[in-house]
DNA sequence: TTTATGAGTGGAAGCGCTTCCAAGCAGGAT
DNA sequence: ATCCTGCTTGGAAGCGCTTCCACTCATAAA
């Protein structure tokens, strides 16, 4: 018997249907040689209650948040994480949050059709992902509410995002105020494989601040590859090998930054000394080795994400919006002042 | 209307039952205008289709792993919850992994027992956090397979844990083979608040290195505290503060070690030079800030017991037990040789 | 002996959906 | 006028459980 029901149980049994409900639930009222009998059955068939029975049949509704991003490839995942549970701990209700990886790009809008078909989800936070208007509409169209953190979103209510551009701009101006010149920009290749468009933005920062500044622009110090340490890393070493190494890097992540660190260090380079480096987002580790970055609130952006989230949810009629705290620029000691005089 | 049911929905359109399903699964054989009706019904009552009933009633069976801890205050959470999804991905089935975070260790008896009561899950990794015999019983009873993760567990077969007492003995062998004599211990106070001994074997294994090496114990090195990088901080001020403070540090856990470490910095004293720190665990942060650590495979072991779990769901008569690669001793730059004879 | 009492039990109803079958109905073919 | 076809539609059955009501049968009380 491929899934045995209570019926099964009880027929073997020989006992009624409501007799195998009590044993299973341990009530009392049941005298120990039908609890026996039950229970042998119970073994000999491999009985496993249906969850869905028992929550249609006791009115339990359990309602889940689905969080998916691609995060075993994104450390910042980690800080969103946190602030998204911080969120549903604060409010007392029944939410599971439900995670899901997006291993591969591929699946990523297969995943989703799923979500809705199996519905699987009542709502839905959507981090490091882009949202295409027909995903938009899908989900709308399902009912089900959704969030998207962190990037790829216009003005729309529902999303809770930096000002990458502008992020950008004050991670260029920072170290175009310490007067260096040749400064890199060490980011994801766009259009990303995820289909948002976080480093293009402040990509575009970095370029509107070399304008201010009247930098010319020099495509080489441009480098573009996959999201991660080890991509900068490569990437880095191409930069130090130019006839006219940069001064400076950006970096559009703290962890592509730490790339570029050790990068810089095994050519027998210093930071800050020889090159400067800046990150992006501001993760637990930067603080510790003391990585200048600019700030992005990621575990309150997952926090705020969570309680919008809730707020659809629960109360569809009196959503209100949230907004993240500004970008913050975080110095510390990877970055320093630079002049040709010196030299 | 509290919840409309479809029911609700095709009295007040006028129409069906079947003919609100159509609508609402967007099947083509509906005409414009019933469809109209339909879902202005749907609007006017504010219904929201039971995933539930649906799941039911379409056979789908959705199957979740929870994986329970105290994660806000444990980072290698994160490194076991990679590994989890990670075996969740190799295998192509559909588990969905449901996160359930311990706040407060008082409430962890009680979200187990909510788990079982509301059949949230179908099988549950238990991380960091003891498992007593009634709680055992209890999933047993409920026939919820688990899989405890690092700690606390003998040799039960549904538990992949290092063996601390060996990790700990491993971690002051080192600092006592590097000729230090004055070797303290910072790990967490036990009786832990959530119930598991890993402190304390990890301590014990520290203890039985300083009999094998001759060297008194002295209460005073051993400093134990809530865990976490705070904690470590001031009771390491309080180590430094003594008048023979100890020329080595074993801290229980990475994140431990790092507020030793920032300790000594402000003390204005050098590690290693002045004093050695190792950490446990070798969590991503260790590599970049060159920590002495012991490795424990924290990823792998994650990836193990899902691997495990998900053995116990699908072929229960056929269970393999997964071994955990040994702990390793992880040398970077925070250790240091140390005779007295260069005082 | 009769009458409560209560423990143990069987089974129908119902949870809210999907789906299938039957039936209504319009319009074209015969 | 009659039949057929195909598009819409209504509604019963069923998913696998829980729970409540009704019933039986001891046993205790009267």
């Amino acid at each position: 018997m491929p899934n045995p029901t209570i019926y099964d149980v009880a027929r073997t049994a020989g006992v009624g249907v409501g007799t195998v409900s009590r044993v299973l639930n341990n009530s009392t009222r049941v005298s120990p040689e039908t609890q026996e009998k039950v229970l042998s059955a119970i073994r000999v068939l491999g009985f496993r209650r249906s969850k869905v029975a028992r929550q249609l049949s006791t009115g339990i509704q359990h309602r889940n948040i689905g969080a998916i991003m691609p995060f075993i490839t994104h450390p910042s995942f980690v800080e969103r994480l946190r602030g998204m549970q911080l969120a549903l701990n604060h409010q007392d209700n029944d939410f599971n949050l439900v995670l899901y990886n997006v291993s591969e790009p591929e699946r990523y809008h297969e995943q989703l059709l799923a979500m809705v078909e199996q519905a699987t989800v009542d709502g839905l936070l959507i981090a490091t992902l882009n949202v295409s208007d027909d995903q938009r509409d899908l989900l709308t169209q399902a009912g089900i509410p959704f969030v998207t953190l962190s990037d790829a979103c216009g003005e729309a209510l529902n999303c809770i995002s930096p000002d990458n551009r502008h992020g950008g701009y004050v991670a260029a101006q920072h170290l175009l105020e310490l007067g260096h010149r040749r400064v890199a920009y060490v980011g994801d290749a766009f259009p990303n494989i995820y289909g948002f468009p976080t480093s293009e933005l402040r990509y575009e920062g970095y370029l509107s601040a070399l304008k201010e500044y009247g930098i010319p622009y020099h495509s080489e110090y441009v480098c573009l590859g996959a999201h991660g340490e080890d991509t900068a890393h490569r990437l880095t070493e191409h930069l130090l090998a130019l006839p006219e190494p940069p001064t400076a890097i950006f970096a559009m992540s703290d962890i592509q930054a730490v790339g570029c660190i050790l990068a810089i260090r095994e050519a027998g380079l210093r930071v800050p000394e020889d090159i400067s480096v800046i990150g992006f987002d501001d993760v637990q580790l930067s603080r510790y080795i003391g990585l200048t970055t600019v700030r992005q609130h990621l575990e309150q952006s997952g926090y705020l994400g969570m309680q919008l989230l809730l707020n659809m949810l629960t109360a569809p009629d009196n959503v209100v919006a949230r907004q993240l705290p500004p970008l913050e620029l975080v110095v510390r000691g990877s970055t320093q002042h630079w002049s040709a005089l010196f030299r």
